[in-house]
DNA sequence: GTCTATATCTCGATAGAC
DNA sequence: GTCTATCGAGATATAGAC
């Protein structure tokens, strides 16, 4: 591992965070230079084009899921509960990540959809292999998924429209996996 | 009900379908022009800006979703499996203009979010009054809620990456909602 | 390694002919 | 009611100074 250089990874950061909080529209090399501090021609030195900027992106998402399924894996309440725990956007910087290939990927982006597809398959991996059932498997999967993508377009909870909690969301997960509350 | 030129019509199902099929990004004037077979200034004859082309489609979106909701109320399989037989995306004209308003609303606008919400509160209600508690209705929801997420963003389904059919994940819902499969 | 300047393209929107 | 022509803003990307 060569240590990139600081400008590097502030506007892999702002790239990031532009997309994640301000949809893939407002990411544009103007606005991701002036985050990360740095003139346009300053970004284009160490990312020559805007897709070398995804390239870029998407290298970083792996590496960071690949540490996070590790996580999952030896949570001690179990996979899915850390699954879907963690699938409540709190703006973290790995929510962020997240966040930002999602978008990339509805926008149509094939890589960022492969990438997306790649890491859901492991997270389900690591729940069926906990749950023993392939159908239990994937509801609980789904039930992650609506709960990120509900939460993450801008603010929106499950408490505020449908007056349920994470916790309370847990104990239906726990239902399912046969663990008691 | 005044009966809307055929023009408008086919300009609202251009621009539906480039936002839920290329992404917000592709749907410029020109492109929802070319689709509709007019040219850009027809368009703008109809729609004297891009801000009135999505109010047209979100009253569409409204009308439509609330015949919708007339059918989960009266489907015979209770509103909890409609809702999520129905969360599987299949092309339909409705699921195109619900990822569209979706995509939208991800993409930052205000008035799709405030529309998607309305709608999604609406199916919250049937489907608590059907199984009783809140937060099972709020998991059934998130269950739909990831399901088109899952299988909009490009032809992706849960059978291919996850090997669960629909009517696996429809057994999972009747365990919750206690109803037998 | 970072900047300014600029070329080129594409977008949304206007004007006016038909 | 629909078209072509065009404007002004803003986007990506290049060239070259420092």
């Amino acid at each position: 591992m060569s240590r990139p250089p600081k400008a590097r990874e502030a506007l892999l950061s702002a790239y990031r965070d532009l997309v994640a909080l301000e949809g893939e529209r407002a990411a544009t090399l103007e606005a991701v230079a002036a985050r990360a501090g740095v003139s346009k021609g300053g970004l284009l030195y160490h990312f020559g084009s805007k897709e070398a900027l995804l390239k870029g992106l998407l290298e970083a998402f792996r590496a960071d899921f690949a540490l996070d399924r590790e996580l999952m894996a030896a949570d001690p309440e179990g996979p899915s509960r850390y699954f879907v725990r963690t699938s409540l956007y709190t703006g973290t910087e790995l929510d962020r990540l997240f966040v930002a290939v999602l978008r990339l990927a509805q926008g149509g982006s094939v890589p960022a959809r492969e990438a997306l597809a790649a890491t859901e398959r492991g997270w389900h991996e690591l729940v069926r292999a906990e749950v023993g059932d392939t159908a239990t498997a994937t509801a609980i999967m789904l039930m992650g998924e609506g709960l990120y993508q509900y939460s993450s377009y801008s603010g929106a909870r499950p408490e505020a429209d449908f007056g349920t909690s994470l916790d309370e969301v847990l104990a239906v997960v726990d239902r399912l996996t046969g663990r008691r509350s």
